[in-house]
DNA sequence: TTTATTCATCGTAATATTGCAATATAATAA
DNA sequence: TTATTATATTGCAATATTACGATGAATAAA
C-alpha cells in the first residue's frame, strides 16, 4: 500500500517519526550540516555544495522548511534560509526523550 | 526516481539518515517504546500491542534487526527480541553528533 | 502422526519518495 | 521593455515503502 496508518499511532509517536523521516535522506542532513557550518543563510552555493539539480534541492528545502527545521524566503534573487533555533531546540527535546529512554532500563534478556 | 543518491554524500551523512530513516515509521517508534516499556523480549503480544497485522511487524521487525537496534532470534514458538544496548548507545552518540552541532553557533541570521 | 501455534517469507497492490527536465515566477540589470 | 539571474513548481519516470493475504517452516501439543 505504501500508507502509512497514522490513525493507529500516539501523537508522540507520529512526531517522533515525522522528524526521523525527514532526516532520513543524506541530503538533508547535508543541508542542515552546512546551514551550521556557514553560520548563515544559503546564498545560492547549495546546488554545487550538495551536488543535485536544483529543484531536487529546492524540493528537499520544500520539506526542511514544512517540518519547521528552517525557516526564511526568497528575498530579491537570492534565497534567505536559515535553522530555526527554536524549533531545532524543540525538536532535540522530543527526539531526546524517545532516545535516553533506556536511562533506567537495568533489564538482561537477550 | 525514487533512488537515493548515496554516493555524492560522506559515510557520516548516510549514515546518519539510514538510522533516521528507521526512526520514520511510527510502528517501528511504536516497537522500540514497547521493548523498552516491558523491559525484555517480545513475546507475541506485538501484533496486538501495535495493531498491524503479522507480517507487516515481521517486516519492521527485520528492518530494526537489520540496523542493530534489536537483536535475537526466534527460539520455539516464540520470538525473543530486545533492544540492543550497545548499538543503541553507539546509535546516540552518532545521531547527537548530528543533532547538537548548534551549541557553538552564535549567529543571528533570519 | 496429526494438529495447532508462532513467526518468517513471498507475492502483490497501493501509495510515497526521489530526481530531473521543462517551465513558471519574481526581482533586478541593462 | 527586455534580458538575466535565482528559485519554485509542474509533470513524469523510476524506485522504495507500506500493508496484508497466502503460504512456508519450525516447534510443541495431542
Amino acid at each position: 500500500m505504501g500508507l502509512t496508518k497514522s490513525e493507529i499511532f500516539t501523537t508522540e509517536q507520529n512526531e517522533i517519526s515525522s522528524i526521523a523521516k525527514v532526516f532520513g535522506h543524506p541530503a538533508r542532513v547535508a543541508i542542515l550540516q552546512h546551514l551550521f557550518k556557514i553560520n548563515s543563510c544559503i546564498c545560492g552555493d547549495l546546488v554545487e555544495e550538495i551536488g543535485l539539480a536544483q529543484p531536487t534541492i529546492s524540493q528537499h528545502l520544500k520539506e526542511l522548511k514544512k517540518i519547521g527545521l528552517i525557516k526564511g524566503n526568497i528575498t530579491g534573487t537570492s534565497i534567505c534560509y536559515c535553522i530555526d533555533k527554536e524549533n531545532w531546540t524543540n525538536m532535540k527535546t522530543t527526539l531526546s526523550v524517545f532516545l535516553n529512554q533506556d536511562l533506567n532500563d537495568n533489564s538482561n534478556c537477550c
